[in-house]
DNA sequence: CGGAGAGTTGAGAAACCTCAAAGCAGGTGG
DNA sequence: CCACCTGCTTTGAGGTTTCTCAACTCTCCG
């Protein structure tokens, strides 16, 4: 079908810092990130902010949106990124005539989901050391997938992202950052990370 | 049509204690509660648990299975319960004909998105008064959406349910309550609560 | 009526936060 | 191209919140 090409023929294009939408924007499309990293992050009254998530190529962001017409969160470029715009209604019209596409985009939600589950066991029976070393292997792994190397990367984010993601201030995430070089799990420099003992930061997340 | 009716025609009821799911086994339905109430866990292999949600008559559970053909989460009735199984071939198939349940599935989904942001942020950045509070405003919410008093109901949950949920241990919550009941905000008698000074509650959670 | 599970309360310990100061890195304008 | 400025990161010291351990009470079933 020539129709699944319109789902992916809308691309632009962010420089870092700027925003992908915002909360309570109206809803119309999800956002297949092509090349780039993004956060997103919810915005309390009093403005304290929560990063909800940080997504990289090939993942889609959005779906916060479907329930109220309305998005939920904000979505920010970390660094320059390209992102293909789905329109939703597209989307929802072609899934139900093909029912494979169909059955992706409800997998596709529901790994958003279990995703979130994973992030509330991390944030409420994990302490500090845990969290990052879940957040650092999670990385590893994603990146892994897309073919970079697992050991070694470049975080994209601050320390108060990381920090606001976990659950933790910004100086105890630099203090385990520390304390895992000090251990030699780590190579650290700012936000260059080398893995150096992947078994000892799995044993901390309960892997083993 | 009256394939819908095939949708929710098979309905289960559980004791209180019983399971509806555990992780790990196939998915082929998700389930509507009638009746009761019911809560998600995720176990860790180190044997911590974290309540991931509390369901109450009307709520739809199981999505998270979608993604893996298999649930990552157990659902464990509170009380006895009645629940109706939707078999999910049978709802993608029905949604492929009628646009306006596709469109409700995905709406459904996407609450479920949303509300797992509200924990992250509850769980992110919340201190443990206002976790218990938001809680419990959002519980009153709920039960006067259902036609129940939104000030006086009963808890159907453990108070260690209620800290594992809320990132707290048992004893903080249970310190919380005395201090939300010393304060004039709550009248409790073990699971029974009375709110008694709904703005001074949600103040706490910066609802104002 | 007794027992087991659930809840409350206290005291001390641990984890994490706050505040503060100093060092670094990267971008910008001269 | 360099110097400066801004925002990010690191580290320290002391304070708070929450946890841990323990004892006791309460409630609900059987």
């Amino acid at each position: 079908m020539q129709r699944l090409d319109a789902l992916t023929s809308l691309k632009r294009t962010f420089k870092r810092g700027e925003y992908l939408y915002r909360s309570g924007e109206p809803f119309h499309a999800l956002y297949a990130i092509r090349n780039g990293f993004f956060k997103t992050q919810v915005l309390h009254e009093d403005g304290r902010e929560q990063v909800t998530g940080f997504q990289m190529p090939g993942e889609i962001i959005g779906m916060d949106a479907i329930c109220a017409d309305a998005h939920t969160c904000d979505a920010v470029a970390l660094e320059d990124s390209e992102i293909c715009e789905i329109p939703f209604n597209l989307l929802e019209e072609l899934s139900r005539d093909v029912p494979v596409l169909q059955r992706h985009l409800h997998k596709i939600m529901s790994r958003e989901i279990v995703r979130d589950q994973g992030i509330m066991m991390l944030l409420g029976s994990m302490r500090a050391e845990e969290r990052l070393a879940a957040f650092l292997l999670n990385l590893s792994q994603r990146f892994s997938a897309r073919g970079y190397s697992p050991n070694a990367f470049l975080l994209r984010m601050t320390r108060q992202e990381i920090g606001s993601y976990l659950g933790l201030k910004l100086e105890t995430v630099s203090r385990t950052f520390s304390q895992f070089q000090e251990n030699g799990l780590l190579s650290v420099r700012v936000r260059e990370v080398e893995i150096m003992d992947v078994l000892r930061l799995r044993s901390f997340v309960g892997h083993i």
